[in-house]
DNA sequence: CTATGATGTTAGAATCATCTAACAAAATAT
DNA sequence: ATATTTTGTTAGATGATTCTAACATCATAG
């Protein structure tokens, strides 16, 4: 059985790997906002549960075993997060501190009936993928707007890291997934950008054009 | 802050309260699956937080703030029945342990948002009242069924200390909220009641007619 | 290539919710 | 009215999750 506490562990890990699926100690700690030393320990017991890979001073990894539970904490997350924005009328900036708090209910049925009812969604509001029953992630590899080139022609389709400051900023520029933007240009000394869209006139600062995912709208 | 442990103490103590609103450790034990000596120990905790009266080998009282506050995670926890049942498509008899879970959530605006969604219900799907946002309850006084007569005809109100066993039982033999019944005898012996309803016959044991709460219907 | 700062670990303590064993009070039955 | 059973309390221990203080290792900037 995998606790409250342990669920949130793994999520965090699963969501803060980097691409050769490591975590250092201590970006898991300020994530969490719990102290590293605690963090070791608790790393301790999920490497004794076959979770995490663990060995002194190295970065963590999740195993399989991890992995796929991880996957499915995560699945709850978007899949509730999906049902409050589709079905309950909610914001998209609004969902994540309560589907933080749904996530960890223990009943398989109740997931699957959200499931069912958003017509097996394949991904979240932000445009993130909602893994399988299996913990599988069919994923799209989708560009940081922050990589595209002046004269790019793009088309939003997810946010990363989400936080509700940076979704509200999205929202009070009319931005949502799905919209098309044109790269005007793009400022040597700091890396902002000017965009149009909508008959609209941005800029956006590096910070922004970060956290944007973005597809070739031809 | 009240936390999730102490939430469940108090909601306990509101469902067991008798008239005098008084509950023995002992119940309250049996009621929460925990060792009685755990449970006096949270009750001096409670008591230093005043939300319960606790004397020694006196019966428990939640005070008027005790109340209130288990009131609220009884809100919280029948307007997710509702939710689950209206507007999930869950049955009556699953929605318990779901609710129950749920109902730890703290989100002010989920539950006001599941509110307004239900239509700001005042029932649960097993009849129970459910408080207001200040912990009031309209109680409405229905009676036991096996306190009924030979020869009445009544109306199913509500279903009390509802079982899923006892939820099935009812689905079985179609009986919900708003069944008209007709009570034709009653054995002497146990209790037990002839009833016509729907052009059904069945008879009830008195373990079932005492947890029917019905009105009268002419 | 060492000094310094950042990162990670160990040790020990605190808090919360739980338990068992032993004792005490209250209720009940003879 | 005493013995027995039921109910309730005290004392002390355990496991989970967290902390702080002190120490160790790693990475890096001179």
């Amino acid at each position: 059985m995998i606790s409250l506490t342990e669920e949130n562990y793994l999520k965090a890990l699963f969501n803060l790997a980097n691409n050769a699926g490591e975590v250092n100690v201590n970006e898991l700690s300020k994530q969490l906002g719990i102290k590293m030393p605690t963090v070791t320990s608790m790393m301790k017991k999920l490497a004794e549960k076959k979770l995490v890979h663990y060995e002194s001073y190295k970065p963590l990894r999740l195993t399989e075993k991890g992995k796929k539970e991880a996957a499915l904490v995560v699945r709850k997350h978007r899949l509730t997060e999906m049902f409050l924005v589709d079905k309950m009328g909610f914001g998209w900036e609004e969902v994540h501190d309560i589907a933080e708090q749904v996530e960890h209910v223990r009943s398989t049925v109740f997931f699957d009936k959200l499931d069912e009812l958003l017509g097996f969604p394949k991904f979240d509001p932000h445009g993130a993928p909602i893994p399988d029953k299996n913990g599988k992630l069919a994923w799209i590899s989708y560009n940081k707007l922050s990589e595209c080139h002046a004269g790019d022609i793009v088309k939003v389709s997810a946010v990363i890291h989400t936080s509700a400051e940076f979704l509200k900023f999205l929202n009070n520029r009319n931005i949502r997934l799905g919209t098309k933007m044109k790269i005007k240009s793009i400022e040597p000394f700091d890396g902002s950008m000017d965009i149009t869209y909508d008959n609209r006139q941005e800029t956006f600062s590096l910070a922004a054009s970060e956290r944007l995912l973005v597809e070739n709208a031809k």
